[in-house]
DNA sequence: CGTACGTGTTACTAACGGTAACACGAGTCT
DNA sequence: AGACTCGTGTTACCGTTAGTAACACGTACG
């Protein structure tokens, strides 16, 4: 039981995995969020069984998948959300650094925005998968701690800013994918809308005049 | 080619459908979105060719529950949308029935929001299928048309009310997302801070002090 | 009586997620 | 040296699922 022998075989299955991971990724960028373990294994250059030994299911490998990505994601975001400017500029920054990613790559981002599955009815107490949090929760969990930690909201702020977060996060990727879908605009004209929204001009604009009989 | 006759055949034929779909409804309630073919066929008394016969394919019934569940929800939304008050009471009834409507019956709603899939690799030229509108994006182009009759945007306030109906759309559902899954606050609390979140109260609110030298 | 047709079935295929059982090679202990 | 373990890899399988082909029954119409 030797510590540095035992560091070297996880150093070696962490570089596998790694392989592993860079194998699914291109799956998943050339076939969509469809792509099939064993499709995943064939390009890795091996067979399901070790696909399983290391992820556990496919819930496993989808997490770790995610996880990259995310965190990818997450950093590019952080570091919108930190810069040294005023409010607005902050938010349209994120805005963008998002929109921006999906953009693109909109087949990781298909990917990670449809879990695919939420519970298997039997075998309850399945160790792996469940810890991926599926992105948007994360990134509506991060923005969050942000919001609270940077605006003052008074009393009762912390989870306001959590609703915020999340609410937040929802409206960014829900207009971001009807965007990539559609782009029936810039993405800078996006952008610009979006934190209108936010900076409350929704509740500022007056009504439509010519109801008839109102 | 008696048109009587052929109308007398499309009504069972349209009875039988509504009695599968309620079948279908009543499996999914129970078993969740992974409710098979084959269950919602014994549900239904009846075996798997004839769903088929019905649906096109699985995409097929999914998409016709979706859009019976939906058109029910839009409705109680409009109801919501269109009530004589003033535009914060309204925005209030809109978040606080959509958040019931997904409290009442969050089974639907799993099933509703999770497409789980989007597009075979093979046989393209599919003809049934795709033409599911997956509800988000129904309720955002709805609630676009409802902004831009009621609110003067001024000029390009279309494409604004497009991204603004989305955009709200997204953040209704991510939060309700996921106060359905932690509960943090009542439902109360929930829709008065998404309403101050659109009122532009993020924008209003000062920074926090205390940021180390800074 | 036969023929067309709608309605239903059984029985099958193909693909997928997941697993058991076996095979090989390297280091280790006696 | 020989047995023992252990990591890495395989083949071959199971159970389930979407989807389909082929057949069987009843009924209206010529």
């Amino acid at each position: 039981m030797d510590t540095t022998q035992r560091t070297d075989q996880q150093r070696s299955a962490d570089r596998r995995r790694r392989e592993l991971l860079e194998a699914a990724d291109r799956v998943v960028l050339r076939d969509g969020p469809h792509a099939s373990m064993n499709a995943i294994a064939a390009e890795a250059g091996i067979t399901k069984p070790i696909l399983y030994r290391h992820f556990g299911d496919k819930g496993g490998l989808y997490a770790a998948l995610a996880k990259r990505h995310t965190d990818a994601l997450l950093d590019s975001l952080r570091a919108a959300l930190d810069a040294p400017a005023d409010r607005r500029e902050r938010v349209e920054a994120t805005l963008d650094t998002y929109l921006a990613a999906i953009e693109a790559r909109p087949q990781v981002y298909r990917f990670l925005m449809h879990p695919a599955d939420g519970g298997q009815v039997g075998d309850p107490g399945f160790d792996v998968g469940k810890h991926s949090v599926p992105l948007l929760r994360r990134m509506g969990e991060e923005l969050a701690q942000v919001i609270e930690d940077r605006v003052d909201l008074g009393p009762g702020g912390q989870q306001l800013a959590r609703v915020w977060g999340h609410g937040i996060v929802g409206m960014m990727h829900a207009a971001g994918d009807w965007w990539l879908g559609e782009r029936p605009c810039s993405r800078a004209e996006l952008v610009r809308s979006l934190a209108d929204l936010l900076w409350g001009r929704l509740a500022a604009a007056g009504d439509k005049v010519g109801g008839p009989g109102f």
